[in-house]
DNA sequence: TCATCTTTAATTACAACGTAAATTTTATCC
DNA sequence: GGATAAAATTTACGTTGTAATTAAAGATGA
């Protein structure tokens, strides 16, 4: 291919892009967002209507003169996304098209990673099951993006943590071979700091960091206004800086990591632990049901005042807090979300937070940060896998 | 002036600030470095030759074909460079042609900011003095750039922490309308990272931190080949990030901050202590020689392996060290350089330093990071300074 | 030692792109 | 309802980039 013919297909790209996260845009919009020129935006959006991959879609509301042209993406087009959404106990698919509307019911599968370390067939067998149940085309079919725990390159497509793979230890053209469609992988805390750059808290602005409070902790970064990934790819590795006084051993060997004493399953024990030296709890009944996972369960709980579930999660809060704290001095970032599993329960994480970011933050950068929790913390994983979709492949 | 104007500027500049950072280039390697093309790199430095700021340089060294031209400043042209490097208790100017080659004798004054809040006027005769000595017409000077403690904000050449001035509040106008030449300012770690970046051991690595090392610990950081400065111009606050047990009370008003047991001056005053308690020291005898500042005396007893110094410095460095292993996580670096006016005892930093990112990292994201002590740390403050000036300003 | 081939630089021609002026369309004001 | 203002398109032209061409140097081999 001719490096012009590069040039425009990248362009065409972006207008894609633009469409995508921004539904319905002018012509003069889509120049700014491309920063590139109207004429030569003009052309291109009209092969891309040409195409079928873009609809004009009526008049712009006026601002004081002539009214402007919009366009958006074409749902005819059938072109596809599959997101995938792991954690390290569930596993979660769903498909979507060029607006994100769902295209058929989500499906929800339980695999512990530390359980199955060779899970990698099972995940490829409830993909095959989920996608041919949903009865549309391979080939309109963007790609799969997945995110999952572990140290992810995603440039290379390798997880050093779980899911190793034979050969060349490349996970992502495993999966593509297997599934016989593009699969792109990421960090699912880099995923959640994707989606909420894209859709959420964290639109337009262009430092912030998103922290996934989950079974475990972590950190997705963007940085000027771009995901963050460091020098290797494994930038924002939070769960580990030495910040607890905590004497207890983490499982990366080293003490004091701030993933011992706020990982939602660490929680859980330690409510356990309180239950069973007699103290009384809503959750002594909640953990019974075991068609539930126990996290959740003490996730509602907190969120329903649940005394001793509130106090937990308020201390793991406070000491979540002490290492934002040291995050902000670092970076200075706009925005700090508070995502992840745990998010359900913003009232009661929010003010330990902030309160420990008072105490060891000095006030001149505190108050340069804005502290939130994410809005869409449900589908974030989900929407940031689709987003990894869109950033990454063709659109043939 | 015209937007096509300004491009054609833009690019002029550019290729002088290539030629700047790198002494001696081709059209091709200019043309790389600017991602311009080279019909159009050709014709702007014919251009820059007409006027004067470049030279032809004779023919490269063959690499197997027809030997390309090369280019480099002019130094004919008179254009210089006022650097003036800052700390807590001194203040060094010096000026630099476009080679950056010393044109006068460095000339250093005592000045201590605490003492003197309002130094402004102080160092504004420092600097009058020293450049209507050196006889080089103000017309022939590009700019004066300061590099200086404190809370600085280099888009807005504001300094909230020293200097403050009346009105607006904007030290770099102040300044610029005092001398008469414009003046740029920077956090002194942001300009010695600056420095590490184009002429030390940062030089074409993307993702570096400099810690400065000094009267107090500084960072300036380096993300995707550029200075990071976060989202109000704060970031790396690195000294007082919650860490030490120490239950010192920091300046900031928070205890347990870095800073507190690592800046030169909490050692100098460590060691005094020991002395008075009875500990033999050749510190003893060179503290009495006021000629010098006490903690350059500490750092040549530590180099020379004054027991005492050696092991107040070491301890000092391994808290160093466990703020780095923090960083490390956070931001997985390529580099760290270890830089300020305590590089100099290098080898007795180095060792502890690296014992504490062994004992605080998972080793998996220490091993992709290097560590290495500033092998221009003594002139960095200056050189950086320089290079401030020649990013911002004009070259009319 | 000279002719030819290979490699890299510099130049040139042409196509792509951006800028800014001109034109069109719409809304608002009188 | 017409004049005016504002904003969106279109057009024309100048700048920039791409790729082919020419030039210059070294390498190779008879």
């Amino acid at each position: 291919m001719t490096a012009t013919k590069k040039k425009y297909h990248q362009l065409r790209r972006e207008v894609i892009k633009c469409l995508y996260y921004n539904n319905m845009l002018t012509l003069t919009e889509l120049s700014k967002l491309t920063n590139k020129s109207l004429p030569l935006v003009t052309t291109t959006v009209n092969d891309l209507v040409a195409e079928g991959y873009v609809l004009e879609s009526g008049l712009a509301p006026s601002t004081g003169g002539r009214r402007a042209l919009t366009f958006l993406l074409n749902q005819k087009k059938h072109r596809y996304t599959i997101a995938v959404s792991m954690d390290q106990l569930v596993t979660q698919v769903v498909i979507y098209d060029l607006l994100n509307q769902v295209q058929m019911a989500p499906e929800t599968m339980k695999l512990s990673l530390s359980e199955y370390p060779n899970g990698t067939k099972i995940l490829i067998q409830f993909l095959k099951n989920y996608i041919s149940n949903s009865g549309i085309p391979v080939e309109e079919i963007l790609g799969v993006g997945i995110g999952m725990p572990g140290f992810v390159n995603a440039d290379f497509g390798i997880n050093h943590t779980f899911f190793k793979v034979e050969g060349d230890g490349n996970l992502r053209s495993y999966l593509t071979k297997a599934l016989g469609i593009p699969v792109f992988i990421d960090n699912d805390s880099s995923i959640i700091a994707l989606a909420e750059l894209k859709f959420g808290a964290g639109k337009g602005i262009k430092d912030v960091m998103v922290v996934n409070i989950g079974w475990g902790i972590g950190l997705g970064m963007v940085i000027n206004g771009t995901l963050f990934r460091g020098h290797s790819g494994y930038a924002g590795e939070f769960s580990h800086i030495p910040l607890s006084e905590s004497n207890k051993l983490c499982s990366c060997g080293k003490r004091g990591c701030l993933e011992v004493d706020t990982s939602i399953l660490v929680l859980v024990d330690k409510a356990k632990a309180k239950i069973s030296s007699g103290v009384n709890s809503s959750l002594e009944q909640l953990f019974l049901d075991e068609t539930k996972l126990a996290g959740d369960h003490f996730l509602d709980a907190a969120k329903g005042g649940d005394p001793l579930a509130v106090s937990i999660l308020s201390d793991a809060a406070f000491l979540i807090g002490k290492g934002l704290a040291t995050l902000i001095h670092i970076i200075n970032p706009k925005l700090i979300v508070l995502s992840g599993r745990a998010a359900v329960a913003s009232k009661i994480i929010m003010a330990p937070v902030q309160q420990a970011i008072n105490e060891f933050c000095i006030p001149r950068l505190a108050e340069y940060t804005d502290i939130q929790v994410s809005e869409i913390s449900k589908e974030s994983g989900l929407l940031g896998a689709a987003t990894l979709v869109i950033e990454n492949c063709n659109f043939n």
